[in-house]
DNA sequence: TCTTGACCTTCCAGTTGCTGGAAGGTTGAT
DNA sequence: ATCAACCTTCCAGCAACTGGAAGGTCAAGA
C-alpha cells in the first residue's frame, strides 16, 4: 500500500512515516514508481510506534522497544525495565506540575485583577518569594 | 558587571542570557573592551526571566510578563488573564499526564519481567488496547 | 616583562520530533 | 488532454537553548 494508506492505518501523518524512515525506525519497500510500498508488518510498527510515542516514550526508547518487539528472544523483563523507568519520570513530571500549578494558583487569587497597576503576580515573579519553584525546574 | 557575574545572580547561564540578548528580551551596555555590562536592574530583569520561565511560561510569554512588569500603567487584569490560561493548560497537562501514568503502570503491573519472551506490554502496545490512550496525545 | 589561566567575544552547528512548503513526477478518471 | 489527488525529494523552521571552535582581554604571579 502507498503511504497515504499507511498513514490512514497507523494514525500517523504521512510526513511523520517519512521521518521515522529517513531516522531508520522502518523500511519500506519502494515500488518501480519510486512509492513506498508499506505491507501489513510495516503497519503493525507505525501503530506501535504511534501508540508508544503517545505513551511518553521516546523516539529512542521506541527504537528499543521496537527491537524488542522484534525480537522473539527477548526477555519481558528488558521491556519492564524501560517502562518502569518512564513511569518513575512520569511521577516526577507530574509532582513537578502540581508544585507549579500550586504557587500559580495562588498568584492568580492573590491577585484581584483590575485596571489598577499594582499587581501581586509581577510582584512575586520580581521578589523571588516563588523561588524555591523556579530552581526545582532549573 | 559582567556576564559572569549577572549570571552568578540570576541563576541563568551566560549562554542562556546571550540567548535573551539575541531574541531581544534585554540589552545591556557595552563596555569598551565590548564586554557586556549589566547594571542591577538587568539582574532584576534575569532573575524575573529566570522565574517565570520555572513556572512553565514560554518565552513569548515571559516577553509579555516582562513588557507589563516593565509598564508602570500596566493594569493588573492583563497579568492575571496570562496566569490563568497557563493555569488552565497546566491542569490540562496534569490530566494528561495522570492518565498516561495509570495505563502504563497498568502495563507494568500486567508485565511478570522474566526471561520469558512473552510480555504483556509490548503486546498491549501492538494489539492496542491502549489507542485511547495514544489517540489523546495526538 | 612574560606567561598563564580565566574570563569574554562571535559564529556555526546540533538537539528533539516533527511540520510546512516548493518543485516536480505519477496515476486514474473524465 | 487535462485535472485533481496522489507521490517524490529537499530545504527550512519551530522552541529554547547548548556545545564547541577560534580568538580577544585581563589580572596575577614568576
Amino acid at each position: 500500500m502507498n503511504i497515504g494508506e499507511a498513514s490512514e492505518r497507523s494514525g500517523l501523518p504521512s510526513k511523520t512515516i517519512r521521518y521515522y524512515e529517513d531516522i531508520g525506525l522502518i523500511r519500506p519497500d519502494r515500488g518501480g514508481n519510486g512509492y513506498r510500498d508499506y505491507d501489513i508488518s510495516d503497519v503493525h510498527k507505525l501503530r506501535f510506534l504511534q501508540r508508544s510515542r503517545g505513551l511518553g516514550f521516546s523516539v529512542e526508547e521506541c527504537r528499543q522497544l521496537l527491537a524488542l518487539y522484534e525480537d522473539k528472544s527477548r526477555a519481558s523483563g528488558d521491556v519492564k525495565d524501560i517502562a518502569q523507568a518512564k513511569l518513575s519520570e512520569i511521577d516526577r513530571k507530574i509532582r513537578e506540575m502540581m508544585e507549579l500549578r500550586r504557587t500559580l494558583e495562588h498568584l492568580v487569587h492573590a491577585c484581584h485583577g483590575n485596571d489598577r497597576p499594582d499587581c501581586p503576580i509581577l510582584e512575586e515573579l520580581a521578589e523571588g518569594s516563588v523561588q524555591h519553584l523556579a530552581e526545582q525546574h532549573a
